[in-house]
DNA sequence: TCCAACTAAATTGCGCACAATTCTTTGGTG
DNA sequence: CACCAAAGAATTGTGCGCAATTTAGTTGGA
């Protein structure tokens, strides 16, 4: 094999490498504590939305989770085929279509309750780093948005 | 429209969605830079791999990158279509295939050597907050994987 | 009133990412 | 040697994720 000049490591040394393994390494643990839902982690993050409070319009909640209609439309309509939401046009604004949810996707909720403590049992840390974590990684993202 | 009866934003008050996002915008904050290379960010990942030494089997590229070869493969013969590297079968065990880097895949390197400077200095952040992030991530990602 | 900008969602096309399966090769065992 | 379990890659099918385009609805101004 060939060896080439630098030395060691330099992939792992990076950050946005260490982001993109972790994203994975958490989506690999949500799994199968979701698959019994019968949700993807996608999924559960627009049912934490709506469980705040529904009747958003897809837009919002593309602006909460930064993505856009060619990612949710597909998925949503996913979501109402298993009975989850409901995806109406809004009377007052026909371009919008509001995202409730039905009485299943409701009761998800309490189903979906441990999973955060489960995860974060996982993950180790002590909360205080785990809140700088987080913090530190929405100061970098907002700023990489910002400067595109 | 419902407001349900927890208080505030809790989506964002997880680590897991802040990965979530900042994976993302790293991806977009990359795609600009990589695009004029012909380059997707997973691309680049194994491009970074083989500037430190080529002839990698696809399994050694996957432990690296914590990816499978369904993923791999497809990737891999995109970029031996677009004349970045090679992919034959190990003489010496046949069920390898070793992935080689082309001259026009070595020749890559040196036009991709400022994006890890550009991409840090958008980030902000001192370099040693970039390294405890990096750090605490990893540590993470490793549990997780762990644990399942 | 009419129409041109604008907005929101849906659609199309492509590239990850992974589970599950298949195919080939390897290496050990009787 | 024949057999068989294990390893490595490729294949198949599903679901994100985004750029680019299309379609439909709204709004403001001539």
């Amino acid at each position: 094999m060939h060896r080439a000049s630098t030395p060691g490591p330099q992939l792992e040394d990076q950050l946005c490498f260490a982001v993109y393994a972790a994203g994975h390494a958490f989506n690999a643990a949500y799994k199968p504590l979701l698959e019994p839902l019968g949700l993807t982690y996608p999924q559960y993050l627009v049912l934490m939305i709506l469980w705040e409070g529904d009747g958003l319009a897809v837009g919002r909640l593309g602006n909460r989770l930064h993505l856009d209609s060619g990612t949710l439309t597909p998925l949503l309509k996913r979501m109402e085929r298993a009975g989850l939401v409901t995806r109406e046009r809004d009377a007052d604004d026909e371009r919008q279509v509001l995202i409730r949810l039905t009485a299943q996707g409701q009761k998800l909720r309490s189903r979906a309750a441990g999973l955060r403590a489960a995860l974060a049992c996982r993950a180790g840390e002590t909360e205080p780093a785990l809140a700088g974590l987080r913090d530190g990684l929405e100061r970098i993202a907002t700023r990489l948005r910002a400067g595109s």
